[in-house]
DNA sequence: ATCAAAATGAGCATAGTCAATCATTTCCAA
DNA sequence: TTGGAAATGATTGACTATGCTCATTTTGAT
């Protein structure tokens, strides 16, 4: 293969993927990772893609990855552990339902190379996704509501009961010992219902900020979850009431 | 073997195999390598290949590359214009259905202001109105498909099913006076006419590149459409062909 | 904050490739 | 035939691509 058909290639591996690392082009091409570090040298030159430390990234997804609203996100590197955490739980060929949110996102992120069947009601997880070779995506449509970029309403909520998954990866507003998982929005909270309905395990990601917090619109009861992943920040009462409901916790 | 043949049969080799190295076409023809790179040098003169260290490349496949991105942006002044026009034919407080493709989501760029209800099946329509205020918008939910992130299948269809819209503005592969409309694949026809079926009044946006194209999937005659816009690029026999049909015809 | 592992880029040796040059061969018209 | 232009093949010094080593930087985990 000439130089200049593995710049080609290489590109469009980024193309795919969004990403790529040193040893994962170098493996694929068969040449040394000294020649890919020198292929993307020269391809950032020529303003082909984004080097970073370990590979290069694809230039519309650099621009595409830091968006105003996700520097706002709080919590963002709790969140991020979360979702890395949260991610070692999927398995190839599996159906997940992916609940909206800015920690679902991260999840999301997480999945571009397996091969999975996804379900979500997320707009920024169907935008995130809707490239991943691997991935069969499916949206549930709906109302769309601004700003949170969740699908909703009675057409979402069809589409959710016509389906059953292995597991449904949720997030929530509140999260409370007593009163359970709670949100402020009745359709939200209505969708919630739904999905948690439709999965076989159903896997709660929350980082602490949401624990304590109760919200307008009771969503399920604590003991309807099967797991739970969150911080370390997590107060002990809390994981103890959840641990004696028989719920895997974990915390990162 | 005369030079010129010689010259032809490389140019065939390469169509054929994209890609030749010199030892190889020095075998091939019967010729030294010293004669195989004069022959590589004035053929890229002539701009008929692409010279590589090694040998050569197909200029085509070179061309191959073109990425999401650049596809976006093929003709994407006339698609710019054609979606304001298409922009100043929707009212306030319509419910207009937009399609996937690149045309519909520069017009979706034109009506982040207006109050509209929006249905589309594109996510990039989603992406690009879900903070629109006064935007109600609907997802058609389905299938995602990659690259084009296009919503379709039977759910998708469904959901079109029990809609009515004033106003479908419609993409398409191929549109082409005889045939009619046609796009390569088999689930966005038959999600367009799904699309057609529900809309009151059908414009249909192309720019010059699509007309006389036809490609797999029939979607729908010509006679189906209430108005078309287009490009002065467009040719002649084709608009008055429209006009013929009682098809309002806009160039742009 | 600190440390070990991973990644990097510079330098260097090697093999393969290149363009320039020149001698030889082929072709064609006078 | 013969002269000259064009095409070809061989030679060679320069250039390019690659893989390897090693000192330095970056990263991530504690």
């Amino acid at each position: 293969m000439f130089t200049e058909e593995r710049h080609q290639q290489i590109l469009s591996y980024l193309n795919k993927y969004h990403r790529a690392s040193v040893p994962e082009l170098s493996q694929t091409f068969q040449v040394s990772e000294s020649t890919i570090r020198r292929d993307l040298s020269e391809l950032e030159q020529k303003e082909k893609l984004r080097r970073t430390h370990g590979g290069a990234v694809c230039l519309d997804f650099v621009r595409m990855e830091p968006t105003v609203k996700e520097k706002q996100t709080t919590n963002l590197s709790e969140k991020e552990r979360i979702a890395k955490t949260a991610s070692e739980w999927i398995k190839e060929k599996e159906t997940i339902l992916l609940d909206s949110g800015t920690t679902t996102l991260q999840l999301a992120k997480q999945l571009h190379s397996l091969n999975l069947t996804i379900v979500t009601n997320s707009v920024s997880v169907l935008t995130e996704l809707q490239d991943a070779q691997n991935i069969e995506l499916l949206s549930t449509g709906g109302t769309v509501r601004p700003q949170i970029g969740a699908m909703v309403g009675p057409y979402a909520e069809g589409f959710i009961r016509r389906i059953k998954v292995d597991k449904l990866f949720l997030g929530m507003n509140g999260v409370d010992g007593r009163n359970g998982l709670s949100t402020p929005n009745v359709l939200e909270a209505q969708m919630k219902k739904e999905m948690i309905s439709a999965a076989n395990k159903v896997i709660l990601l929350c980082d602490h900020s949401k624990i304590g917090k109760i919200t307008l619109h009771q969503v399920a009861s604590l003991s309807e979850i099967d797991m739970i992943i969150t911080d370390k920040s997590a107060p002990l009462s809390f994981l103890e009431d959840c641990e004696q409901l028989g719920i895997d916790v974990i915390t990162v």
